[in-house]
DNA sequence: CTTGACATTAAACAATAGTCCAATGTTTAT
DNA sequence: ATAAACATTGGACTATTGTTTAATGTCAAG
């Protein structure tokens, strides 16, 4: 018999059987060929089509960028420039994220540190900064200055369960 | 006339009127009482809560822990230490994002540092790294090692729009 | 009085990345 | 032969943070 079940192929590349119907649906993966009674039969290639998902996942790219990726590593006439413009389009936008967390951690835990944790929140140091406009002058620093408008964008960090 | 209409509220905070409503709907702000036309009608002070928001959500926080912060915010028993307990998780939260985003850049650099971008793609380096088990020793060395699971949490960050 | 700006509602849609369900059919092992 | 383990489907659901739509009503200014 050549060809591996949905269970096999996605126990070897450490997902779901759901993950990859999901993938199918989504245009990640061929439709394989079915046996008799309706099956999915995986030739073993796919093995390795599902492991590339599965790194370029932990790499930070979404599944969109993924399906961009597997389309130059099908195409014999696709050149190194267009996957590492991929690759750069990628890191550019983990360090803006980056960039952007570094600055609110770094708000926080200034404001963080004011407070000492001791008695009645009523004049909590913390609740004082994120109040009124006279609250923390942190929150007006930033408020212009570091709004990069990468909207809508990718996400698929972070949880990297 | 003592009160906002819906579109002065917002406006005051730099959010829609949709979006008011949509805290609104996730009881992040009280129903407001309504005029003979029912139309929401604000009190002045929830100006400052809805900026409350806005900064905590410029802060990194998400929707579900801002309404933890506005429940402290209004009761006279809550205690410093409460709010600062919050304020410390998040900061956690927001150095574990980091460091992983951080591992994925660095990785994903090394690995494309390692590509010239000439010629054509089928032996490209970046791709080979993805690739099978054969692929690049950086995709194997943090596969367990740095997989923190903290699934399913914010992602408020990084669109800061 | 009419026009334009603003208000109301519920519900659908967006993007991301899946997970879970029920009802049913198949294969494998004992 | 029968039970366990696996497969199929479509659709609903998770979580987050809103936006959009349609159909309708109200308010202020010219």
């Amino acid at each position: 018999m050549a060809g591996l079940t949905i269970g096999k192929l996605a126990k070897s590349a450490g997902v779901s059987t759901d993950t990859v119907r999901f993938y199918e649906r989504c245009g990640l993966l061929e439709p394989p060929a079915r046996t008799a009674s309706n099956y999915r039969i995986y030739p073993e290639r796919d093995i390795y089509k599902l492991k590339f998902i599965v790194r370029a996942k932990h790499l930070g790219f979404t599944l969109k960028e993924i399906k961009e990726l597997l389309t130059l590593r099908q195409d014999p006439d696709a050149t190194k420039r267009q996957v590492k413009t991929l690759a750069e389009a990628k890191i550019a936008d983990l360090k803006e994220r980056i960039v952007d967390m570094q600055r609110i951690l770094a708000t926080l835990e200034q404001i963080t540190k004011t407070c000492d944790g001791k008695g009645l929140a009523d004049d909590c140091p913390i609740l004082a900064a994120m109040e009124g406009d006279e609250g923390h002058p942190c929150l007006h620093a930033d408020e212009e200055a570091s709004c990069h408008h990468h909207a809508a964008d990718g996400h698929a960090q972070g949880g990297l369960k």
